[in-house]
RNA sequence: GGCGGGUUGGCGGAGAGGUUACGCAGCGGAUUGCAAAUCCGUGAAGACCGGUUCGAUUCCGGUACCCGCCUCCA
C-alpha cells in the first residue's frame, strides 16, 4: 500500500500518515460561512482537500473514508443580510428568511464548488441542525470546570487548558502582550472566548440553560466533528488563517470535553491565495468570486488546474498568464483522446493511475509535481514516436492511464474529450468545404478561398490543421459556435 | 511587538548533497501552398555573506528583501 506523507502543523514535521482504523478513514474541513457567494479564495481549501479525499480514496477504497465539511449557518452577516431584507419588505418572519438567505447561498455554493470538480463531502452538516450538541458540549464543559456562564454568555476559561496555543505555537502570555482581545467585563480573563451568547429578539435564537441564543463560531466545529467522526479522528484540514484561534479553540474545547479522546490526529493547513502578488480585497478593486470567473468564460477545469500548479503550503498567486497556460494545457488534453472514441466510451474499471503520479500526491500532495506527470503523459500518448511504436492494445492502456491518472486530479478528461468531439461533429460540414477548396486551389495554385475560410474559422476559435493527408478542424479554447452559423 | 512562511533560469514551478525536472515564452530543425497543430533538438537558474563537506542551489548560521497570521477575512 501506498504510504501517505502529511506535513502536520500540530508537529511541524511531514509524517507518515496512520490512519486510526484504515476501514474508515476520517476527515474534517472547515466549510464556508454561508452569507454570500464564495470568492476564489474560499475555492482553495475545497480544492485542496478535494484532492486528498481522491486520494485517501484511492489509497483506502472509496468506502473507507468519512470526508465531513461543515457550513455555518450561524452568523451575523446573515442576519444583517436577513433584516435587510425585511426592511425592504420581503415576507416572512426573521428566522425564514435567514433560512432562505442561507439556503440560496448552499445552493450557490455547491453550483460553484461542483464546477470545480470537487466531489462532495459525505456529510455536510448545518450548525443550525445541531445546536443540541452544542449545547451539551458547552454544560459539558462547564460540568468539568472548563467553562463558565456569566451575563447571558458562557465563556470558555483558556487558563484552564495547559496546551493552549500548542498548535500556532503562541504562548498566552505573548497574546495578551499582543493586546488586540476583546475585553469585556463579565470575562474572568481577556482571552476567555465565546462558547454561547445571547440573542436580542431581532436575532436567530434557540432556548439553553443560558437562556435565548446562539453559539459561538468555535463549537460548531468541535461539536460537529464529535457528533460525526468521534472522539478521536485522522485529519482536520481548513485555511491557514483559522489556526489562531479558531483551531486553537476547536481543541482547547474539544480536549477538554473529551480528554481521552486525541481530537484530530494530523492538522493541515492551506495557504492563502493571492491575485496578480496581491493580497485579494475588496479595497484593492481585486476581489472576485468563482461565480465572476465562471460568468466571464474561465471553465471551472482551468480554475482548477491553475490552484493544482501551486503547492498547498505556498501562498498561491491568481494570473491571467496562469490561466491562459491551464486553458492551453486542458485544451491539449481534449484534443488528444477526443480522436480516440474507443477508449471515451470504453471500461475503466481495471486500470490504475500512473505510479509517479500517485506517488506524487503521497507526498504532501505535491500536485505541481502531479501534475508535470500527467502532462508528460499526455505528450506520450499524442503520436510519440514511443507510442507510435507500441501495439493497439498497450496504446490503449496508454491511453486508459492517462484518463484515470488525470481523474485522480480531478480532471473529467473524458467529459471534456466528448464535447471536444460532439463541437468537432458540427464542423464536419464545414471541414469538407474547406478540403474541397483545397483540392481545387491544388490545381488551380489560387488559394484566396481557401484562405478567407480559413480566416473565418480561426476568427471562431477553431484550430485549422491541414497537411497532405488531408484536412482537420479542432475547437480550440475560444471556440465560438454563434460566429461558425455565419459561415453556414 | 509576538508567531510563522518564502526568496530557483524571461515567466510559472519541482526533485535531489555530486548525474536532464517539467510547462510557457525564445531559438534551430522536420512538416506545410502559407500557416496552425504536432514532433525532434537547444541556450538560460538557484537573493547575499559565512560554515560543514572531496563537493551545496540542496544541510547549518547570519544578513537583506517579500509575504501571511495575531482583527469571526478561507
Amino acid at each position: 500500500m501506498v504510504t501517505i506523507r502529511l506535513t502536520n502543523s500540530k508537529t511541524r514535521k511531514k509524517e507518515d500518515f496512520v490512519p486510526i482504523n484504515d476501514q474508515n478513514v476520517r476527515m474534517y474541513v472547515c466549510g464556508p460561512t454561508v452569507y454570500d457567494r464564495a470568492h476564489l479564495g474560499n475555492a482553495r481549501p475545497v480544492i485542496v482537500f478535494d484532492v486528498l479525499n481522491r486520494l485517501l480514496r484511492h489509497v483506502y477504497g472509496a468506502n473507507h473514508v468519512t470526508y465531513v465539511r461543515n457550513f455555518t449557518d450561524v452568523d451575523d452577516k446573515i442576519n444583517a443580510e436577513a433584516l435587510r431584507r425585511q426592511k425592504a419588505g420581503s415576507p416572512g418572519t426573521l428566522e425564514e428568511l435567514i433560512f432562505e438567505r442561507t439556503n440560496e447561498t448552499i445552493a450557490q455554493y455547491h453550483a460553484d464548488m461542483d464546477t470545480l470538480g470537487a466531489m462532495r463531502p459525505d456529510h455536510e452538516p448545518r450548525a443550525t441542525e445541531w445546536i443540541g450538541a452544542m449545547v451539551a458540549m458547552t454544560a459539558d464543559l462547564i460540568a468539568k470546570g472548563h467553562a463558565y456562564a456569566a451575563a447571558g454568555h458562557v465563556l470558555f476559561r483558556v487558563r484552564s487548558y495547559a496546551d493552549y496555543g500548542k498548535l500556532s505555537g503562541r504562548s498566552i502570555d505573548d497574546m495578551i502582550a499582543g493586546a488586540r482581545v476583546e475585553v469585556a467585563p463579565f470575562k474572568e480573563d481577556p482571552m476567555d472566548f465565546v462558547l454561547w451568547k445571547p440573542s436580542t429578539d431581532r436575532e436567530p435564537g434557540w432556548d439553553s440553560p443560558w437562556g435565548r441564543g446562539r453559539p459561538g463560531w468555535h463549537i460548531e466545529c468541535s461539536a460537529m466533528a464529535h457528533e460525526l467522526l468521534g472522539e478521536s479522528f485522522d485529519i482536520h484540514g481548513g485555511g491557514l488563517d483559522l489556526q489562531f484561534p479558531h483551531h486553537e479553540n476547536e481543541i482547547a474545547q474539544s480536549a477538554c470535553a473529551h480528554p481521552h479522546g486525541s481530537f484530530a490526529r494530523y492538522w493541515l493547513h492551506n495557504e492563502m491565495l493571492q491575485v496578480e502578488g496581491k493580497k485579494m480585497s475588496k479595497s484593492l478593486g481585486n476581489f472576485f468570486t468563482v461565480r465572476d470567473l465562471l460568468d466571464q468564460g474561465v471553465p471551472g477545469e482551468v480554475i482548477r488546474f491553475v490552484f493544482l500548479m501551486t503547492h498547498y503550503r505556498s501562498p498561491m498567486d491568481w494570473t491571467a498568464e496562469k490561466a491562459r497556460q491551464a486553458e492551453d494545457e486542458l485544451s491539449f488534453w481534449a484534443n488528444t483522446l477526443q480522436s480516440r472514441p474507443d477508449v471515451l466510451d470504453g471500461p475503466l474499471a481495471s486500470t490504475t493511475p500512473d505510479s509517479e503520479v500517485v506517488n506524487a500526491l503521497a507526498d504532501d500532495l505535491n500536485t505541481s509535481l502531479a501534475l508535470a506527470r500527467v502532462k508528460n503523459l499526455a505528450r506520450f500518448i499524442d503520436n510519440s514516436p514511443d507510442y507510435l511504436k507500441l501495439p493497439e492494445v498497450a496504446q490503449s492502456q496508454a491511453d486508459l492511464r492517462f484518463i484515470v491518472s488525470a481523474e485522480l486530479l480531478g480532471f473529467p478528461v473524458r467529459k471534456l474529450a466528448a464535447m471536444k468531439r460532439h463541437q468537432g461533429m458540427s464542423l464536419a460540414g464545414l471541414q469538407r468545404r474547406l478540403a474541397e477548396f483545397r483540392t481545387a486551389a491544388v490545381t488551380s495554385k489560387d488559394y484566396s478561398a481557401v484562405d478567407a475560410l480559413k480566416s473565418a474559422l480561426i476568427a471562431a476559435g477553431v484550430e485549422v490543421r491541414m497537411s497532405k493527408s488531408g484536412v482537420e478542424l479542432v475547437p480550440g479554447p475560444n471556440f465560438d459556435s454563434a460566429k461558425l452559423e455565419a459561415l453556414k
